[in-house]
DNA sequence: ACAAAAGTGTTAGGCCTACACCCATGA
DNA sequence: TCATGGGTGTAGGCCTAACACTTTTGT
């Protein structure tokens, strides 16, 4: 490797550290990923997960925000890492070791960011072959994303602020790829005390209107604080 | 900084990684860790976790494992990465990411390590203030601990093959700083039905001599496949 | 008219929790 | 002999899971 005025040196040989996400959102029906496609080798023409390499004045978790951004426009979505991939030949160019995160986004908050053109959301039935390691992290991500919605209410982050029941419990379904009944799904979520209705049901409401609901976040804190244990 | 023969060269700065890993041990009555007191700046003479820089043919969770082998001599012991910490001046050298991981050890099994003159096993309540950031990377190691021993059986890494009941109590009990009823988790524990009777009772057994068991790791598997799960 | 969606309550069974006594051993 | 540790079973309460009908609306 040639040295120059540009280049950075140190005594050991270092891995290139970036940071990968896996940015989940929910259409009502489906739980959807949000792909790029690469445009450059190695894997070009590939679908792979946004990310890119941290830079020295940020952490692995800014770094995955800012990709966040720059691939959604969204600032303040729920952005969690759980797994470093440091296998030796991941990447096929040099060392690369990589923090993947999981992000869970609102769909209609979603304008598209600026490498919109290369990217598309992908239901978790039509994924494609990945590039690097990714169906791996991909794989992981979802695996994670069963087990933390089964004690923590994340869902929320994906739905948006008000909702009906049916789309909550459509949404459990859809990440746990089980089904409910809906009475002992609308019991349980009730009788938890972490949602509060968000309109009061008008008097001329018809059976078929739903009641809207909305996650109530300081009641959640305080029942927790209270060694109260979600569970699904 | 100086360029030489000896240097690696990069077009972008790169941070050092290195795995740093919390090992649990269990003497009957106490979580301890394993700590070793590091002999040269910076926080000389603090005590810190183990850990070091990542070799560049080696994945981060083989470079913990050869931090354990180094310092505890042991080979097959349960590790596991659960963090990485990446804040830009957790290191007050350099830029370094580190990737926690956290080891199960049996203690009967620790010969001490070839570094075994500066490291220590300390109890929970008495582990001074660390080096770096060890301090919060202890801290989240053991709400992990305590939150995967909810669900997998990670317990029988600590203890020796063969353990009585109370022993298994007692590991529950230090590891989630709660009391459980003695008739209640002996039902619960043996209708999982994850334990084996290590020895049949002897026939001159007194009523003072406890049951011995040991974990069956094939019942477990074949259990979780059937879709069961492990819940305290 | 028919299909689809939403509101609503009960029951039976299983699980969890709390709880007491006896025996053997070692101090 | 006294304190400690270990073995053992039950009853009540709570939670869970299974289950049906009615109303309304859109097609």
């Amino acid at each position: 490797m040639e040295e120059n005025k540009e280049m950075y040196s140190y005594r050991y040989p270092r891995p290139a550290v970036t940071a990968d996400c896996v940015i989940f959102g929910f259409d009502g029906v489906d739980i959807k990923v949000l792909l790029i496609q690469r445009g450059i080798e190695p894997f070009k023409g590939k679908w792979a997960l946004p990310g890119g390499f941290m830079n020295m004045n940020e952490t692995v978790e800014e770094c995955a925000k800012r990709e966040l951004k720059e691939e959604t426009g969204l600032t303040n979505a729920s952005v969690e890492q759980f797994h470093s991939f440091s296998d030796v030949n991941r990447d096929p160019r040099e060392r690369v070791v990589t923090v993947a995160h999981y992000a869970l986004v609102r769909l209609a908050d979603v304008k598209g960011g600026d490498d919109a053109a290369s990217a598309r959301w992908f239901s978790m039935n039509e994924i494609p072959s990945l590039a690097f390691d990714h169906d791996r992290i991909l794989r992981m991500a979802v695996n994670r994303l069963k087990e933390r919605i089964c004690f923590e209410p994340i869902g929320f982050e994906l739905l948006p602020q008000v909702f009906t029941m049916t789309e909550l419990q459509n949404l459990y379904e859809a990440i746990l790829e089980v089904k409910f009944d809906r009475r002992n799904f609308y019991n349980k979520m009730l009788k938890l005390g972490i949602l509060t209705e968000a309109e009061p049901r008008p008097a001329n409401a018809s059976r078929r209107t739903p009641s809207k609901y909305r996650f109530n976040a300081e009641k959640y804190t305080e029942l927790k604080q209270k060694g109260f244990r979600l569970e699904f």
